[in-house]
DNA sequence: GTGAAAGCGCTAACAT
DNA sequence: ATGTTAGCGCTTTCAC
């Protein structure tokens, strides 16, 4: 195991000094193109390779971008990822990934770990356990971009990339008041995260705007999760006024009130339900789900687009009004409708 | 934005050295409790935060492990690189990701990048156009761990983790050999990947031992993907003496098999399918799919176990013979057979 | 137990 | 166009 060969190994070789042969690497524009030349041919001949880790304790850039997603195994936040790292490896960054799993501790460790990785920056979509937002305000000290996504909270200080989620409540309501459901359930989480919130609040409108009154027995807040699902179903049909439709807070919330439903005896769209996310099962179950797409891939080039102008400007915190949103995209399938449904 | 505090700080306020400052924050017991006391108590008062980049530069460990995946996208990889991430975390290291797109000089270069940050190590699966392994031995020059994951190929010197893929074609095979199918499709890819040959080769085992003559129009090699199961199964379904059963090389394959089929009128189990990967929609399907579940979760935990192990060892390469290999398991659901099934 | 000092490999003024 | 020379922040011998 021989030594790496260093910018001092080619400029030995070459009778130069170290800078010259770093502004050849470097593509500078004061250097002659015979130089140039002889430095690139020497750097093969020694199968020079850079050392980023000194140029980037040296230059104090790393190129790569710190991300904090709360669990790397859903698909909407594999998706986002994926998309963010095509989008960043074209610009020459690279992605350092941490799982918060939905813990607000785990989250601040992995705010502490990559910021002593001397990240770039920082992309988040903070955990369900995230109520303050103390740890993130590290990057503003730092003078270092910082992107929210997703799960978007305006007590955070910096531009942030998601969908309109009131939107999102009310297309899923009014869809569902438009396919002739009165009693429309809401199987979701009692976090306090604003994106759930805002779904909520998309719900209400939709039925003030059809002059639906409000039942409060009809909301249910158990989490979102397959069991979630199954449960909070079984409780709305214990109810003397059942509901004739549920939303679920998220697909596998849907899933389980699918589950639910067929165990009772029950057909959907003869009760509706509608989810959140679009995951892939979706429209491969059956009945194929209703849901609102969220657009992962789209978000995640939106967010790579608008963190590389941060990356760019020099004060980054003066982006950080900066809102990117989303349309929510309803997908109507068989849970709302009996139209016979095609898998694309 | 005031300058990071570094251990030179500490050392001047102190007045000590940075030696003594450095041993202090590394634990070294070669310290005074006092002294260790006296510079945490200021590394705190100070708000000092480690640079590893320097750390690393300095001692030659960055405590990041490079991660190519075809794609981050498909459940399986995301799966195993969130098990993989939460193994590592505990452990004290971090990942870097990097997306192959299945393209082998996206995958080049994601060696080059990786190597270039001066990753401790690298885990990889190789993309399906990879089909020799230079690039993977610069690991071995720079005398770091390298690991190779599901896609396992033993011209690669290095340890390997996957599943037994002979195995995982047999026991689809042979299951639905078993459920009373005689004449056994299998839609697949062309790629020269060793697991998908081993695939084919543990189907021909089962198709030998059950004593059914192999059919060679009953092998349709048009890739993996929803559009090749469609594709594929119509081929098939021309075929004067039909299959009655299909094996698709994954779950997307199956499932375009399925919708196929459907179009075609044909329910299953009366044409039995097999997936492999036990995608997280297939137990949500209609009918249900039966398929091979490669434990994506299991396969990280065990990568992880075994590189940690591999970078505690100051001659990693010897390891290269090891092989873990865990056992496929069959998920028999309902597209080979009529049972009752429970979403779980 | 603590200090002094030489690196790690590169960048970036400043000089020539 | 090229060279000189401080660093970047930390680790790690080697002394004392």
């Amino acid at each position: 195991m021989k030594k790496r060969a260093t910018i001092y190994d080619i400029a030995k070789a070459l009778g130069i000094t170290i800078s010259t042969v770093s502004r050849a690497l470097n593509n500078s524009d004061l250097i002659s193109a015979t130089t140039k030349d002889s430095v690139l041919r020497m750097a093969k001949q020694l199968d020079y390779r850079p050392n980023r880790l000194a140029s980037s304790l040296s230059s104090g850039k790393t190129y790569i971008i710190g991300v904090i997603v709360p669990s790397a195994e859903i698909h909407f936040f594999s998706s986002f990822v994926s998309s963010l790292e095509v989008e960043f490896k074209r610009a020459g960054y690279s992605i350092l990934l941490y799982q918060s799993n939905e813990s607000f501790q785990s989250e601040e460790n992995g705010v502490t770990t990559l910021l002593e990785a001397q990240v770039d920056g920082l992309i988040i979509s903070p955990s369900l356990a995230t109520t303050n937002f103390k740890h993130l305000e590290r990057l503003h000290q730092e003078n270092k971009p910082l992107l929210v996504f997703d799960r978007t909270d305006n007590r955070i200080a910096a531009p942030q990339v998601g969908i309109d989620d009131e939107k999102a409540g009310y297309l899923a309501a009014s869809h569902l008041v438009q396919a002739g459901y009165q009693r429309i359930a809401f199987v979701s989480t009692a976090s306090e995260i604003t994106i759930f919130k805002n779904r909520f609040e998309g719900y209400l409108r939709a039925l003030k705007q059809f002059k639906i009154p409000f039942d409060s027995s009809l909301v249910v807040r158990k989490g979102m999760s397959i069991d979630a699902g199954i449960s909070g179903t079984n409780e709305l049909l214990k109810l003397s006024r059942r509901p004739d439709a549920i939303i679920g807070g998220d697909d596998f919330t849907a899933l389980g009130i699918l589950n639910a439903l067929s165990k009772a005896g029950i057909q959907p769209p003869e009760i509706g339900v509608v989810g959140f996310a679009n995951q892939l099962f979706s429209a491969y179950i059956t009945p194929s789900l209703t849901t609102i797409d969220q657009q992962a891939t789209k978000m995640g080039a939106e967010s790579a687009k608008l963190f590389l102008t941060m990356l760019q400007s020099a004060s980054p915190q003066e982006m950080a009004e900066k809102r990117v949103v989303l349309e929510p995209i309803l997908i109507t399938r068989n849970t709302t409708s009996l139209e016979k449904q095609v898998l694309d």
